[in-house]
DNA sequence: CTGTTGCATACATGCAGCCTGTATGTTATT
DNA sequence: AATAACATACAGGCTGCATGTATGCAACAG
């Protein structure tokens, strides 16, 4: 099984398994969801053995789970890139959240964190992972926000929950193939409606 | 296996028999999960062999389905039966959501119809029994609070989805034993956004 | 009206194939 | 030599199907 690699240290050994195995495993996740794909497929595309797997990872909810980390990372990521500091709260928002509509079209991405995430990992380990990488940025923005009074005083945590929520039920519609504009123009109403009124 | 229950019908015979599956299938489900619930232990729990579950249900899958689908069935009639005609739209909506929330508080609710259903039917699936049952009556309120211009014209079924992602974020978080006040406060108030200001 | 006959429905049982996780063996680094 | 990084083999369990059996039902004969 093992190829003619020459001499390689330890650590670029595993990390080189540990990084084949992930994609792998990210493809057969994405094409066939978690509980249809299984670990000799994932062990046969990587090119390694259900050994190899075994040894890296504790099970195969623990694959899944760094599948998880590395996507949630990729699309805090890919918003950080498109970000650009905005005049008003409202519109940073909105901007905030088209950056991360795109990042989510990203084919699987919806199926990966949406779907499979919070039934495989529980909506509490992926609360985890969205406060490490996700959400974090949209909720300092509302806090901004509410402290600069442009938008109205309201619970935080919950808001940021809420319009987190929103949002990805916009991105799983778009991504099963609804027009996008529609859901865009409610989400910047939803948010323009946190505007007080004087 | 077969009790001494005398003479049945056979129509009563199935009618008990799926009855009993759904029943033990649902409890534990919930207790443990789509995933972690094995058929033999159904069949078990329900007096039952597994010949008897494929004969009524296609696979595991139809089952878990038929268990969901009477899950929404249930908190839509809750949920109609705690609503009252409210004097206005917003008002209307803001105790609709109130109604939805306690009917999702029952044990299991938020793991059945928010958690492993998306994941095991798919969101398109869920949708569909979404329309059957729960956010019908959001639909049609929101319908007709635009048309009354008591809150803004946005697209209907888009924000649809959007607010009933949002209480559906809010129901899993309180399952989840987060204080329910600051969900309500910010649900109510993503909702009175949406008045119009002339 | 009753008893029998033939068929359909509602299950029960057994089997084949696959999958997960672990335990144990082997090879490459250090 | 010791340890990390794998490979291989195995045990237990689960799903779905195929086949066997009993019960209900409908029609017809007598």
């Amino acid at each position: 099984m093992q190829q003619e690699t020459g001499r390689r240290s330890n650590r670029e050994r595993s990390d080189e398994t540990r990084e084949r195995l992930i994609e792998a495993a990210r493809r057969l996740f994405v094409d066939k969801s978690y509980a249809e794909t299984g670990t000799p497929e994932i062990a046969r595309e990587a090119g390694v053995t259900r050994g190899a797997l075994y040894h890296h990872f504790a099970d195969k909810q623990a694959l899944f789970a760094a599948v998880v980390e590395r996507e949630a990372s990729t699309v805090a990521d890919e918003i950080e890139r498109h970000t650009t500091t905005s005049s008003t709260a409202t519109i940073a928002l909105i901007e905030g959240g088209e950056a991360y509509l795109k990042a989510m079209a990203a084919p699987g991405r919806t199926r990966l964190l949406l779907l499979d995430g919070p039934a495989v990992l529980g909506r509490s380990g992926m609360d985890e992972v969205d406060n490490r990488h996700g959400n974090r940025t949209l909720k300092q923005g509302l806090e901004a926000a509410i402290k600069a009074r442009q938008i109205r005083d309201l619970p935080l945590d919950a808001l940021t929950g809420l319009l987190g929520a929103a949002f990805d039920r916009a991105a799983l519609a778009i991504d099963a193939g609804a027009d996008a504009e529609p859901y865009r123009t409610a989400l910047a109403g939803l948010i323009e409606g946190l505007v007080p009124t004087p």
